[in-house]
DNA sequence: ACTTCCGTTTACGTTAACGTCAGTCTACCC
DNA sequence: GGGTAGACTGACGTTAACGTAAACGGAAGT
């Protein structure tokens, strides 16, 4: 990220990666891949979690961008807001390195554990709830197409 | 905030224990073990996820309220929204018997597994990773406090 | 030169999930 | 019978996370 140019003539043309080969994406090009729009990840460059280069007027990301527009979207899928997100990323990539920083850090990332570790279980649960949900549907369904119940026809519908 | 006090000043008409003890919870109890606001759980009901009975205005919630109240914040917890906790909870119980009640519920069993296999890996991951942190600072904290690293020593493990 | 197509900026709109009064009601206590 | 304290019912406010529409700029094709 040597931010070098002071003024990269203008614009940026077509394509203008031609030597470092330091892949950069455009932002349609991640809103397609992630699935999300443009304008959610303007979003969340507003709140702080991404910062793009810029060829003129138009965001460019980098390789490391795109990880964090990663990260953000996991950290999403597991409930969290984007202002924890957000928190939760400066701690992992501002290197810390006096010994009171290590131990704050190390207090959210136990912290952090610990709440993923909740809905670890919470998962399991479900997950169980639903395995007995499926056996139970899949038991009825069976029940049903069987061609003649052998038990005593206490309940004959009406069928032909 | 008084804990477990004699039930002073209570404005339901004195605990009408009427018949069969079928344990039953005012709205501040649940509110109280759930950690939430009398008004969430309003609101869960505004949204239909629950139904509590009445003694006089007052809500009167069986067990069965609280199972859907606790079942409604797992969802929550597990980032859904309460719509889609609702739609869920109502299949839940909701007796489907014709095949092809039974059929769709099954689809929907299976989605809902699905997306909750894939946030249990993003939880793995997660965990991994917070894994791999918490050992680089302990690894950095433990070198803080190492006596004196004069020199980059490979490995200080021993505490002397 | 003109149009077409993106990407950008600015700004207001929207939805979900409550929070926060304000005013009422009512059972209980003195 | 007056006071107090919870619970209740509206009704409006708030926050997060975008959606949407309007207007502009530059570049690429014709």
């Amino acid at each position: 990220m040597a931010l070098a140019k002071p003024k990269a003539g203008a614009a940026a043309p077509k394509v203008p990666v031609a030597k470092g080969a330091a892949k950069s994406f455009t932002i349609t090009e991640l809103a397609a891949e992630f699935d999300i729009t443009p304008r959610a990840i303007r979003f969340y460059e507003d709140v702080g979690l991404l910062q793009p280069e810029r060829a003129g007027r138009n965001r460019v990301y980098s390789q490391r961008e795109r990880t964090r527009l990663k990260l953000t979207l996991r950290g999403k899928r597991l409930g969290l807001s984007l202002q924890e997100i957000k928190q939760l990323v400066h701690m992992y990539d501002s290197p810390s390195d006096t010994a009171p920083q290590l131990d704050a850090f190390l207090g959210v990332l136990r912290a952090h554990r610990k709440q993923i570790e909740l809905q670890l279980d919470d998962i399991q649960v479900t997950l169980e709830e639903i395995a007995q949900h499926e056996a139970r549907c899949e038991r009825l369904l069976e029940a049903a197409s069987a061609p003649a119940p052998a038990v005593p026809a206490a309940k004959r519908t009406a069928k032909a």
